[in-house]
RNA sequence: CGGGAUGUGGCGCAGUUGGUAGCGCGCACGGCUGGGGGCCGUGAGGUCGCAAGUUCAAGUCUUGUCAUCCCGACCA
């Protein structure tokens, strides 16, 4: 989805030069509090990278420099450290974590907003594509100190959130807690009558930063006119590794995991079930299905049948499906689905087919 | 940092008024069983987080220390 809204993916490194966060006046502990910090043997000093903007303005200050430049976003799937006072709740805050950061550089206000936006919507996309459509909200937050607007943070409904928000169910959006005045409220055309307090978690957030890195680091281009002119940033993250726990804490049952098909581990969970004939079709259907680039994780072990459906559930692959004598004789096999447990008998060709 | 708790075989735990450690799972071997974590037998495996101290004797008591977890501040 990064990809199909322009982005281009980089991949910039963790350890950070001190001298470019200096110019953005976010070196200092006072500024940021939950930096890693590090020095080489030299004496050097290190930051271990929290977020990118500063690194990122310093990379693409070699490539931009024209008006023709611009729009232009980049992002990366990368590990992201931060010296929390208390990491918690499994991969919902720790101190490691992975990120999915996006940066748009924009001409001017009007550019910025389009490319804004069409970062929302592909975000949506994205929980959509995950099942978390339904209950993750586009929540206006806290914008910070130097930009005059709200920034959004999309918040999926769950009793294990951190945070509280005010959800307005009808327009399909919501507002955090710590920005609810009375004076915001108006200015975002809501009522509070129309609000319910939800507990959420944040998977994603995306921040208008106006010029202010870009400014700091000296990352200008010129217009038609040749004019020098600021760039407008938007930055743009969605936690990888926190969604990850959010889709286990909504999806799972009382039997284990539950993933999503687009993105669980292997779309397959085969489970031999019997003797020397079963080994030979299961063995066989396992080729196959490699062959059709479906990801299968074979239970080839000599233990009993309930232990591998126990951990095929435990594990949560999407879909089971059963090599057994029992079934061999009626030229079947089957196939059972996580979520539901809905079960079906099929000859090997439909399987293939159904799973292709 | 404030408050609370926990560190004992690989994992999960028990261990009484101090007397040198035990259970379940797992593991190894043998056998039975064979579509929902099955059963029987034999066996291997532990400086009790670390360091001092009290004591004839410390997993157990005292002090210190380290680590982890939970609540809070903070935070994607």
């Amino acid at each position: 989805e990064m990809n199909a809204v322009g982005g281009q993916e980089v991949m910039m490194t963790a350890l950070q030069p001190k001298d470019i966060w200096e110019k953005t006046d976010r070196w200092d502990d006072k500024k940021v509090d939950n930096w890693f910090k590090t020095k080489l043997i030299n004496g050097t000093e290190l930051g271990v990278g929290l977020t990118h903007e500063e690194p990122i303005v310093d990379a693409v200050s070699k490539y931009v420099s024209s008006y023709k430049d611009l729009p232009f976003s980049v992002y990366q799937i990368q590990s992201k450290f931060r010296n929390e006072l208390r990491a918690k709740s499994g991969l919902l805050r720790g101190r490691e974590f992975l990120m999915k950061d996006m940066y748009s550089f924009c001409r001017d206000q009007d550019q910025h907003l389009e490319e804004y936006e069409k970062v929302v919507r592909a975000y949506f996309r994205v929980y959509d594509r995950l099942g978390l459509g339904d209950i993750t909200y586009r929540t206006y937050a806290d914008g910070g100190i130097f930009t005059p607007r709200f920034s959004d943070e999309f918040q999926t409904l769950s009793e294990v959130g951190e945070d509280t928000i005010y959800v307005d169910e009808s327009k399909r959006i919501a507002i955090n807690e710590e920005i609810m005045t009375d004076e915001n409220l108006e200015k975002l055309g809501l009522d509070r009558n129309n609000l319910v307090e939800k507990k959420g978690v944040e998977v994603g957030n995306t921040f208008h930063l106006e010029s202010k890195y870009t400014d700091a680091l000296g990352l200008y281009y010129a217009d038609e006119k040749g004019e020098k002119q600021s760039i407008i940033m938007g930055c743009y993250g969605i936690g990888v590794s926190r969604l990850m726990g959010v889709i286990a804490e909504i999806f799972a049952d009382d039997k284990g995991l539950v993933w999503p098909e687009n993105i669980a581990p292997y779309r397959v969970y085969l489970v031999r079930i019997g003797g020397e004939e079963a080994v030979k079709i299961a063995d066989k259907l396992y080729d196959e299905l490699i062959t059709k680039g479906i990801e299968v994780l074979y239970d080839d072990r000599d233990v009993h049948a309930g232990q591998k459906f126990a951990d095929s559930e435990l594990i949560g692959i999407p879909w089971r499906v059963t090599v057994s004598d029992r079934l061999i004789n009626d030229g079947v096999v089957e196939l059972t689905a996580r979520k539901d447990g809905q079960k079906t008998l099929l000859t090997a060709e439909q399987l293939l087919a159904k799973l292709s």
